[in-house]
DNA sequence: AACACGACCTGGTAGC
DNA sequence: TGCTACCAGGTCGTGT
């Protein structure tokens, strides 16, 4: 499910809620390995990182709790850690009685305990925050004109831009109205800046939808929020000219798009 | 290098 | 109601 924004309203409802705790007793059933629960019992958590769709929960000692949500999963802090819902995968009771848990109905998520410096390389090869400074249009370009990808692949490339995915992918792509098949390399250079600044636009609008939708503790950032343009609305009308809304299959996903604006 | 496809999992929903 | 088929925000490994 979640891509950027929602990792993010996840990161930033998380972090207060945990920070300065320490974990005093980790209940695995599933997504984690159980050795996971000796690596952070006793541990302070000093802190939580984002990076593209990544969670890094730091621990003191170098150790940092990986997570990444992949298609149903949510991370959240609880008030009281015996009220973990069944559908709790891993639990961290902390030592004020709250508790951070992972849910995930489809178990498809991912956490793992490991040395900071073994994860932050990891996290070195994600393309650069896109809401990030070090996200230019020069840099945009340049790695588009180096790449044969049709322009939705290249967008869902975790190493060319961190933390987008299918759907704020497919809303960049109408924003800017480039063809999701055509290949980077023979997008125009005004077309490659208006979709790097609809790149920015997009998730900057969807992380402040994500935190909207996050209001509630418990609350699961959905894309709901979001009002997308395209992803979702197969056959019906593109509010801009009319046409049937496509929906076609790319690397194994649904990309939707309007064939009229998106040349 | 680039792409397709299956695997990993469960739950919701449309259609019959 | 019950069954089937397909769909889902992600990533990885394998094969062409």
């Amino acid at each position: 499910m979640p891509e950027l924004p929602e990792v993010e309203a996840v990161c930033r409802r998380l972090r207060p809620a945990v920070t300065g705790r320490t974990i005093v007793e980790a209940r695995i059933s599933r997504c984690a390995a159980p050795s996971t629960r000796a690596a952070v019992e006793g541990r302070p958590i000093h802190g939580v990182d984002r990076a593209g769709k990544h969670i890094l929960v730091r621990l003191d000692g170098g150790v940092t709790v990986h997570t990444h949500l992949r298609m149903s999963g949510n991370l959240f802090a609880i008030r009281d850690h015996r009220f973990a819902s069944a559908a709790a995968r891993v639990v961290f009771a902390l030592d004020d009685g709250s508790a951070m848990v992972l849910e995930d109905p489809r178990a498809l998520a991912r956490m793992e305990a490991r040395p900071s410096e073994a994860v932050d390389v990891e996290m070195a090869k994600l393309g650069p925050e896109p809401l990030s400074p070090a996200f230019t249009a020069a840099w945009f370009i340049e790695k588009a004109k180096e790449s044969r990808q049709p322009a939705k692949l290249f967008l869902m490339d975790q190493a060319r831009v961190a933390g987008l995915g299918n759907i704020y992918a497919a809303e960049a792509l109408y924003a800017a109205r480039v063809n999701p098949r055509k290949l980077m390399q023979r997008q125009s250079v005004p077309k490659l800046r208006a979709l790097h600044e609809a790149i920015v636009n997009v998730l900057t609008l969807a992380v402040q939808s994500a935190i909207a939708a996050y209001s509630r503790p418990g609350e699961f950032a959905e894309a709901g929020e979001f009002p997308c343009a395209v992803y979702g609305r197969e056959g019906e009308p593109c509010e801009a000219c009319g046409r049937r809304i496509l929906r076609i299959r790319q690397g194994g996903r649904s990309t939707y798009y309007c064939p009229g604006c998106q040349r």
